[in-house]
DNA sequence: AAATACAACTTATACGGATAACTTTAAGAG
DNA sequence: CTCTTAAAGTTATCCGTATAAGTTGTATTT
């Protein structure tokens, strides 16, 4: 029974999704305004209040519609929004490194954030942070690919002492020793000419150019809890993404 | 009635899901095996099919089964992914530029691809591309934001000769004109010393720090239809994202 | 052996009804 | 007037049942 599927029969659930989401735009139900109520939607549109409801949830995850229990349902948007979503199963993805390099650290002590260092990091002046510098390296040629600078909140400062430390992102360590979990990231990029400390660490000339990162983790109450700043030189690394329209229900 | 809940009333369907997911990481049905049927798990929770297709619902979302009409469902993962998402509503805020700024056209031209720039560029060598380069502005300053060579298949050249052709990004005049839909995007930031090209039109030294932007567009086909490159100076431009543990259903 | 047809099984769609939980409004108490 | 309580309205959860549609293995035919 191979035939071609002529008449792509649409189901009624879809069929009333397209139909709502169709009317919502013409306006028939202004954005501010409340939808009827279920009750009145199966009335007119002949459909079990199971179906419709199918419908309206499809409504709701492509934004049309905000519901709540006990309150009409309130109309959002005009338009379907259209997402792109670039998604990862872990914030290492993020910015993952290839699994062929490894951190040195150089540097590691106690620092409070001064004027400067405040508006890169992003922590409030004065501030107390657990630092720790130091270089990334390709395990075949000991080329140099970074230094990055990762700031902790002090008492996640005995993570270090880990002998399995430099192998580990330093926020995978923190999840896993002390329960912090990643609520949002962010993520900033730009150019920079080499500072001579920078140029020092990536044996480069001041005011090479530069790759800056700067991640920015924050936990489930919206506290910085870690923030990593890395520094590529120009050649050793490119960072890239993928992003797709995100498949609707 | 303004009582603090106590005891948070977990519905059955996502209590259900909960003890499904976690059978499933006890592996008392292992990856690639099949669950039971609806009927059973019916049976065997006491819950009406509607109530645990809700719950299965929540599994497929979270990545753990997958479904199809008439074949059993499938575990696929033991591990509730978790992700992280961030989502554009459109492509243009993946890099949305201030609305105070403009791109001033300087160069239109047809080119074929040579080894250099396909590797930039990501077509193939020999291919035929239209060419517009020009400078980004800001409005009030007449500051040069960056440097932008656009990239579009021929046979979209003729957008060009729109008057509104430099307020609006060149992928939106597309989609418009040409009905062509962004289906997914790739984005690559490096660091770059200034060519002799880019150190001209962005009036710095050879040598000077850049942040590069590669963007490129590709259809439904996954048929590459327009890049984008960008070079942005040292200290005008910083490109940030922000990221978040994506809410479960 | 290969293609077809069939039957059994499983999930998808759809209806209807009942109770619980939440929101909002209005009436009542202080 | 302010706060509390009650009632009406609305969505959320949950059950049960029936039919349609897709998948898979088996038997049949070519």
């Amino acid at each position: 029974m191979d035939y071609l599927k002529l008449t792509e029969r649409l189901p009624l659930y879809k069929s009333l999704a397209n139909t709502l989401e169709q009317r919502i735009y013409n306006g028939d139900w202004p954005v501010g305004s409340a939808l009827p109520t279920e009750a009145d939607l199966c009335k007119n549109f002949q459909a079990s209040r199971h179906t419709l409801r199918h419908a309206l949830q499809i409504l709701e995850t492509n934004g049309l519609i905000f519901r709540r229990q006990g309150a009409p349902t309130q109309i959002i948007s005009r338009k379907k929004l259209r997402r792109f979503t670039q998604s990862f199963n872990s914030p290492v993805d993020i910015l993952s490194y290839p699994r062929d390099t490894y951190r040195l650290n150089l540097v590691e002590e106690y620092i409070e954030l001064d004027q400067a260092q405040s508006t890169v990091i992003g922590g409030s002046v004065g501030s107390s942070w657990y630092h720790i510098g130091g270089i990334r390296k390709r395990r075949e040629t000991e080329e140099i690919i970074a230094w990055s600078d990762i700031y902790i909140l002090p008492q996640f400062a005995s993570l270090t002492t880990d002998p399995e430390h430099p192998q580990v992102m330093v926020f995978e360590q923190i999840e896993k020793k002390y329960g912090a979990r990643i609520e949002r990231a962010e993520l900033d990029v730009y150019a920079l000419g080499a500072t001579p400390r920078i140029a020092e660490h990536l044996k480069l000339k001041t005011g090479d150019p530069c790759l800056v990162i700067i991640r920015r983790y924050f936990d489930d109450q919206d506290k910085l809890f870690e923030v990593t700043v890395t520094y590529h030189p120009e050649g050793k690394y490119v960072y890239s993404m993928e992003f797709r329209a995100s498949t609707e229900v």
